[in-house]
DNA sequence: TGCGGAGGAGCATAAAATGCGCGTAGGTTG
DNA sequence: CAACCTACGCGCATTTTATGCTCCTCCGCA
């Protein structure tokens, strides 16, 4: 789906805020409430926006930790991928998984309250899962950068 | 704050669907309009709720591609980590980036659009950053889970 | 037992979104 | 080049949603 940069600036804007109202958005585009509101369903119904989320403060859910798992399974056979990947997304905690390329089957990324709280989901969820046979864990001491997107640039076809 | 079991269902909604109307998360939680309305108003305020944002798809825009980079460094110095963490916060390809335990000092998870996308990030922004000594790239070959967000317990004060 | 606060319901009003008719620019075709 | 078609804008009327009362109920406490 082409974009132009009135597109961008709805996306930008709506990054930002995601309950911009329809009225104030179409102020800040330029255009009238309804053309807004057309070009807005357009991005949701082609998929370029996939949703809308309330960010929590993880202080305030004491969620501080976050984890990075490796993981390798005995093989690669699409019925061993398949069973643990029914379990990946059986877990609340897994905030990301990606099956990789390189020395680790996958890549997970784990969210956890603290040390004992990952403890418990280790022994409950990951080495519960089927056909592991290798389990790397990384603690983030610190998180430089997290967005869910990149910024946009209008040549996007 | 303390969050009682509905505060936690108006969480949990709002993280799911972030533009969800008011009548109907009332509905859902089973409460009237107008006290559904306060608690959302106090989990705003107090700052449970940090904020509301869309989601873009990033295939959709074209960055079809996620690298898992670990990165090394020459050293431990906070000079060291700050000058790298300087140039990470400059890229705009950078998802997210984290300072980690264990053996490589950075993990981040890049957007490409492509394989030569990706080479090109990987000499202009990765290559280019200061005290760089090791770069292992991995290639996400599906994606299994992303999200933002986590369940959320009714025991978290 | 009577007071006071937290928190819920219901309703009226204010605000926003949505659907529809209409107009215009730009591209295509006989 | 004129007729036509389409994409996309505008404004307005209608419907949907949010907000701001007022009142009611439950509970802890003196």
């Amino acid at each position: 789906m082409p974009l132009d940069r009135i597109d961008i600036a709805i996306l930008d804007a709506l990054q930002k805020d995601g309950r911009l109202p329809n009225a104030a958005l179409a102020e800040k585009v330029g255009l009238s409430q309804s053309a807004c509101s057309r070009r807005l369903d357009n991005l949701e119904k082609s998929g370029v926006i996939a949703g809308y989320h309330a960010r929590l403060s993880n202080t305030a859910l004491g969620h501080q930790m976050t984890v990075i798992v490796h993981i390798s399974l005995s093989g690669q056979f699409e019925k061993t991928l398949s069973d643990f990947e029914v379990a990946v997304k059986r877990c609340p905690n897994i905030l990301s998984c990606h099956l990789m390329s390189g020395e680790y089957d996958y890549i997970l990324r784990i969210a956890a309250r603290d040390l004992p709280d990952y403890e418990r989901i280790h022994k409950e969820w990951l080495s519960a899962m089927p056909h592991v046979t290798k389990i790397n864990s990384s603690f983030a001491l610190r998180e430089i950068v997290d967005r869910t997107v990149m910024g946009i640039r209008p040549d996007l076809a």
